[in-house]
DNA sequence: CCATCTTTGTGCACGCGTTCACAAAGACAT
DNA sequence: ATGTCTTTGTGAACGCGTGCACAAAGATGG
C-alpha cells in the first residue's frame, strides 16, 4: 500500500469502518472482473480469494453495506457492483484536477483507471509557462493563474497534487481557497490542511524503505545463524558514515 | 495512504511494529530536512509536528530502536538518521529493477527520491523491442527477454511492477524465480507470491476511491439536514444505470 | 412438507496500535 | 551538592480490526 494516513482520527464515517472503506474499492474490481465475464453469483469464499482477503473478513465488510447476499447461494454480482459504486460515490461523475505536470503527473493524466471510475481529469495544471497549451492525455495544460478559475468552473473537490515538493503546500493553501476538500498528495511533504480537509498520501519512496526493511531482515536472519555476537550496536557511532549523501526529500519528476 | 497490506500476518518483525516501521520513513524525511538546516537537536514535540503524527506515537516508535534520547534535551539529529537509516537498511545500496517503462515507470525512473535513499535503479526493463535501447533517466532499456541474467548479475532483491495488469502477475513469477524477494505492485491486480516474498501494492485509482467516498458523505450530510426520508435505498435496484462503463480495472500507460 | 445442505451474517474473543499520564532521568542554575 | 525544570521512556487502559465458529436463513431434492 502507499502511505498516506493523515486522515480523520478513525472516526467511523457514518457506521463504515475506515478499514472497510478502504476494501471496497478491491472488491468493486474483482466483481467488476466477475461482471465482465457474466458470472451471476459468487460466494464470499470465491470472492475473497479473487480480492486476496480472508472470507470472513469480507463478509463482515459486506455487512455494513447491508444484507445483500443470499444464503446457501452468495452475492448478486451486479447488485453488489451497484451497492459498493453507489456507497463509495461511484455512480455519480467526480471531476478532478491534477497539479504539477511533469512525469508522474502525465502518468496520471493517462492512467485509464480514472476515467473508468467516475473520475474525470477537469484539468492539467502547471505553473510552468512553457507546459501552458501542450497537449497531455489529450487535454490542454493550463497555466496555474487560472488554478481558482478553474476549480469553480469545473465544481471540482477533488485535487491531485504532483508537485515538487517545495510548492506542495502552497498549491495545497490555492486549492483549499478555491473549495478543493480532498486532496491527493504525490509530494514527499506533511500538508497541514484546515478542517473538514481529507488529504491521502502516496509516497512512493517509502513503500520502498519498508521493503528494505523486511529485505534486510531477511538477509540478517541467515547471518545471525552464524554469529552469535553483540546484538546491541554499542554505544554511540557519532558516525560521519551515514547515509550514501545529504539526501533532500528529492525534487520530483514535475 | 496507498493500499497494499499484502503483508506477513502483522508478524513482529524482531519486536519492531509493522506500523512503527511504515512510519520510520517519514521521521527520517523529516530528520534529514532538520540535518540539512543544522538543527542538532529536536524535541519528540517538534519533530512529531513536523513528520504529522503524535508526539506520544513518536516517542514510542523510538522506544522500540533503543533508547537515542537526552531526557531535558530531545534527540541528537545526526545520531538518529543514522539509526534509522541503519535500522532501515538504507545504508546499504539496494539495486532494483523497474519492469514496464510506461508514463509510470517513466516517471520512478526519474524520481529522485529514490537514489537519494540508497536505492539504485540497476536496469529497466520492458516488453516492447521498440522500446529496447530508448534512454529514460539516462538509463537504457533492456528487453524482457534478459530479464533473468540482469537479476542474478546485479544481485537484484528488489523488483518494481508497473506493467499492464494482465502481464503483472507473470512478471512477478519471473521476478520471483529469478531471486527477487520484495516486490512494489503498481498494477491493480493481486499478486499471488510464494511464502517469503513480500509484496507492498500502490493502487492510485483505490485512493481517489477513498476520497469520493469521504467526499460523497461531506455533501450527503449537508443535504441529509434538509429531508429526512427513507435512508434505505429501497429494496433492490436491479439497476441497467450502474457505472459509467463496464469499466475493466483499465490497461495501465505502460 | 420435511430433511438436508450450503452459505451468509454475526457474537465473541483476542491482539495490535494508540493515547494518556506519570515516574525516572538528566540538564542547568545556584 | 541540591533543587528545579524539561523532556524522555513506558505502564496501563482503551478502542479498532481480525478471525473463529456457529446459528439462522434460504435453496434444493425427495
Amino acid at each position: 500500500m502507499a502511505t498516506g494516513r493523515t486522515h480523520r482520527p478513525a472516526t467511523r464515517s457514518r457506521g463504515i469502518p475506515e478499514a472497510t472503506v478502504a476494501r471496497l474499492p478491491l472488491y468493486l474490481r474483482a466483481l467488476t472482473a466477475l461482471s465482465e465475464r457474466s458470472v451471476p453469483t459468487v460466494s464470499s469464499e470465491e470472492l475473497a480469494a479473487a480480492a486476496g482477503v480472508n472470507s470472513a473478513k469480507l463478509r463482515k465488510d459486506f455487512s455494513y453495506l447491508g444484507s445483500y447476499g443470499t444464503r446457501g447461494v452468495g452475492y448478486d454480482v451486479e447488485y453488489l457492483v451497484y451497492q459498493i459504486s453507489r456507497e463509495l460515490g461511484l455512480t455519480q461523475d467526480w471531476p478532478v484536477v491534477i497539479v504539477g505536470i511533469g512525469n508522474l503527473g502525465a502518468a496520471l493524466a493517462n492512467y485509464g483507471g480514472f476515467a473508468s471510475r467516475g473520475f474525470r481529469v477537469a484539468a492539467l495544471i502547471d505553473a510552468d509557462p512553457a507546459m501552458a497549451g501542450k497537449q497531455v492525455a489529450g487535454i490542454s495544460v493550463q497555466h496555474s493563474d487560472g488554478l481558482e478559475k478553474i476549480i469553480s468552473d469545473n465544481g471540482v473537490s477533488i485535487g491531485v497534487i504532483t508537485t515538487p515538493p517545495g510548492v506542495a503546500q502552497a498549491v495545497c493553501d490555492r486549492l483549499v481557497a478555491a473549495g478543493v476538500t480532498s486532496i491527493l498528495n504525490f509530494a514527499p511533504t506533511v500538508l497541514t490542511v484546515p478542517d473538514g480537509v481529507d488529504v491521502r498520501k502516496v509516497d512512493l519512496s517509502i513503500e520502498l524503505q519498508i521493503l528494505a526493511f523486511h529485505e534486510q531482515r531477511k538477509a540478517g536472519e541467515e547471518a545471525a545463524a552464524n554469529e552469535n555476537a553483540v546484538p546491541a550496536p554499542a554505544g554511540r557511532a557519532d558516525s560521519t558514515d551515514q547515509g550514501p549523501d545529504g539526501d533532500v526529500p528529492a525534487v520530483m519528476p514535475a
